[in-house]
DNA sequence: TCCTCTAAATCTACGCCGTAGGTAATGGAC
DNA sequence: GTCCATTACCTACGGCGTAGATTTAGAGGA
């Protein structure tokens, strides 16, 4: 009935179990980035041998996949809202805020195919009151991709986005502009920096102003 | 002394250099994708040692860089067409046929933070003809942006997505029916598959209306 | 002609990596 | 007490990226 079983460590408070595996991989993704995590290094961190690691995830990948799952739980549940535009509105945010709470892993949701339960309830969230609302089943289907995808486009670029320094994006000004490409330098100003704030709702409006109006 | 060393003959058939390499790696990737690449692995294709792609490439992380300029550089130019919409639609097509030419690479332009002027060459196509047709700078970035994010998006999608098999689909169908999610279910016909081209014009089609009416 | 000088290809070696296979210890079930 | 599943640990293998030193073919000046 229990979970406890087998050869603990000397100190209970040192036992492993997927969940203290996936929040400590989160962490070290969080701090060094995606490249830095090996199995060694993530079991180095957790005081414990590296195969152990084994015991409780299927591989490396596994784990990745499992860590993408642990940051789309964090997307919060929609309200109950009446208003269609609303609730896409409310779940869009909800999944950026989600990625952007951890940059250097969102990488993981945004790249990888997932197939688990636990990707359905967004999509569960958006599906429902685009049915109730009367669209047809493919209707529905294709608008949810459609703001799928520029989520997943905006959001990459925003995360993957070195952070602006006020002399940085001085230096890329520069470069725009003596590129030789006439368009690229009349808009140099504005292609240096990025309010990705901005550019989220821009196109956000323009794809909700097409599926869900109001 | 019968092993080879040192500078090679002039211009010997088995001379390095960096369009071969990059070229012998966007093979590379092709068949066996992208986690199977390895300076080693590409090096012993070329029947060299791996430390010699070291004279014409950086490292790993600007090999896979080039290899990614190489599969923008076949985005063909925009003819010059006086319709706004033709020039954003055909850039549109040709950046996708250019990646899906190449899936298993396209993560490469999709995923990564491209600086170099090749890159600037299509964001030239598509900002020339925005301007000219009156847009106020600011105005045509932010819809550059907002076409780039769903491309990206969309392709990501596209490119990692398993071969459809006839009865792959049939499995997947049948998880969604039973996830318990009852708008999932209602339409997990329409979720089990996607018909990529179809997605693609469905959600460009939205977003040139709003940009570029007519 | 000979003599540098340079760039390219090679060799060696280091410290990582993911994980297959095997072993010891632990506690619940009987 | 005895068994057995579970878990932690250990060893080892083959591969990785690449720093550093070494060798050599050709270019250019004397």
């Amino acid at each position: 009935m229990t979970t406890r079983r087998g050869r603990p460590p000397k100190d209970s408070d040192g036992t492993l179990s997927r969940e203290r595996i996936l929040r400590e991989a989160l962490s070290l993704v969080d701090e060094e980035g995606l490249d830095a995590v090996s199995m060694r290094k993530l079991a180095r961190r957790l005081g414990v041998d590296p195969m152990s690691l084994y015991n409780h995830v299927d591989g490396k990948d596994a784990l990745l996949d499992g860590v993408a799952e642990v940051l789309l739980a964090a997307i919060p549940a929609a309200d109950p809202e009446p208003d269609l535009r609303t609730t896409m509105s409310a779940l869009a945010h909800g999944f950026r805020a989600a990625m952007l709470g951890h940059p250097r892993a969102a990488p993981l949701v945004l790249t990888r195919r997932l197939a688990s339960l636990t990707a359905l309830a967004p999509v569960e969230a958006v599906l429902g009151p685009l049915l109730a609302a009367g669209y047809p089943p493919e209707r529905a289907v294709h608008g949810l991709r459609a703001v799928l995808a520029f989520l997943i486009g905006t959001l990459m670029r925003e995360v993957s986005a070195a952070p602006t320094f006020s002399n940085g994006s001085r230096g890329r000004l520069e470069d725009l502009e003596a590129s030789g490409l006439p368009a690229v330098a009349a808009a140099a100003p504005y292609l240096a920096v990025c309010d990705h704030e901005a550019e989220f709702e821009f196109g956000l409006r323009i794809l909700l102003d097409a599926l869900a109006p109001g």
